[in-house]
DNA sequence: GGCTATCCGTTCGGTAGCGAACGCAGCTTG
DNA sequence: CAAGCTGCGTTCGCTACCGAACGGATAGCC
């Protein structure tokens, strides 16, 4: 079973937020692929994931793309609902097939205009969002195509339970902006390592501690300061 | 002389709200160079440029940097204030000396509580930003240099008056994060090309025309996505 | 059981950008 | 005027990554 509270903007919500807005929350599951909005959509919902993985991914005019950020549990898609621009130039696509709760425009929109708690929490995941799409930026520049596809498998390891994802190279290499080819060599020393296991679009994460150390200091940076916009509940109280 | 008006977000704002915020505004002049905020700093202003241009800066533990985004007349330093972050992991540091004015903390979170027309161009033009790093981060992957230098010298000269920028070469491959001797080669190709002059820090825009032709597509779509966010007042009207 | 599509491994030549190093011209300073 | 610093040009070897192409293995499907 799945319930909103375990998307971790709708868990931070106070008691009296949650019975108003919960039962406006419709779930959705969200097959491999699906495109939530495509660039320049006026979007329609707001999408609090629960098992699922979106990635938001921009595409060049030659048909090149590159990842702009990842979304689980930790956050949302469809940030421009209250932003006030109703669009973006990017493309939110699922990339790990799961479930998610969504909520209408209108609804997202009264809601915010509550200015209650959900937008506190949203304009702080706006801001997580944010400091990972500066890391992004940083890690095209700086980084080895070995250190982000450790940061990458770090990243949607995170937003999943167990240690296993379905994936082939070939849509790592979309994320990533690199060729498959490219993944596929640096998949093999991480394999040769013992670090993970490939086999057909199944990846096994065998050793988390190794892949951390052999990411880049990315992956680290985004996580310390989500951490710190959203405590953990036990780390709150 | 300098008007608040000169900043497109103060400019965007109703009559009554201009009458309560502007008293408060407080100008100061950003020298070359002058840090706003360092990585991790809590910040204690927003700061609305008028004719400073103020790079966001990454810098990696080795070192190593990348800009971010860009900030002039068209936006606003200190996201994070009302984001409810109040730090980021990014340094904001003047690329073009200049002046701006400046709001307390205090004065913005109040103002931001209010909920008035200031909340939603700050969160408008925080949506603009996010355009902004996120084509920083595609153009990072996928452009050559060349390109990159023109789409740079684009967003500088549109946040200034005149053609002329001062900045040397050092400077301009420490935001785009190469080396030096890139620069150099980019900008000397330019020069044969009669699209700049160059000459010990300074630089004349000659053709514009053929530096945007020259520039990628990353330059027009920011630019485009700005426009539609904040409409200017004749195309408004 | 055979066919086919998918997914992954490998190779090869080409190139953009890196790291390091050196030199030179033009401002500034004493 | 000499000295020095700053900003720019140039060079060389090196590496990571690209583009294109091919081949093998696996899984699904009839």
């Amino acid at each position: 079973m799945v319930f909103p509270e375990q998307n971790q903007l709708l868990n931070a919500l106070p008691p009296a937020e949650r019975e108003r807005i919960f039962p406006h929350l419709r779930p959705v599951t969200l097959p491999l692929g699906t495109v939530l909005y495509e660039s320049g959509d006026t979007q329609r919902y707001i999408y609090f994931p629960i098992d699922a993985i979106v990635s938001l991914l921009y595409v060049l005019r030659n048909g090149a793309s590159a990842e702009i950020a990842v979304v689980g549990k930790d956050g949302a898609i469809g940030i421009a609902l209250f932003m006030g621009g109703a669009t973006t130039t990017n493309r939110a696509i699922v990339q790990s097939a799961g479930c998610a709760y969504r909520l209408t425009r209108k609804r997202i929109e009264q809601e915010f205009g509550r200015h209650g708690e959900m937008l506190h929490v949203l304009l702080r995941y706006t801001q997580a969002l944010i400091t990972q799409m500066a890391q992004t930026a940083v890690c095209n520049r700086h980084h080895s195509v070995d250190q982000q596809l450790c940061r990458w498998l770090l990243l949607s390891l995170d937003r999943l339970t167990g240690n296993k994802l379905v994936m082939t190279q070939e849509l790592i290499a979309n994320m990533l902006g690199v060729r498959r080819e490219g993944v596929t060599e640096a998949a093999g020393k991480l394999q040769k390592a013992g670090v993970i296991e490939y086999r057909r679009g199944k990846i096994t994460v065998l050793d988390r501690a190794r892949l951390e150390s052999m990411s880049c200091e990315c992956y680290d940076v985004v996580r310390k300061e989500t951490d710190r916009l959203f405590p953990l509940p036990a780390a709150a109280a």
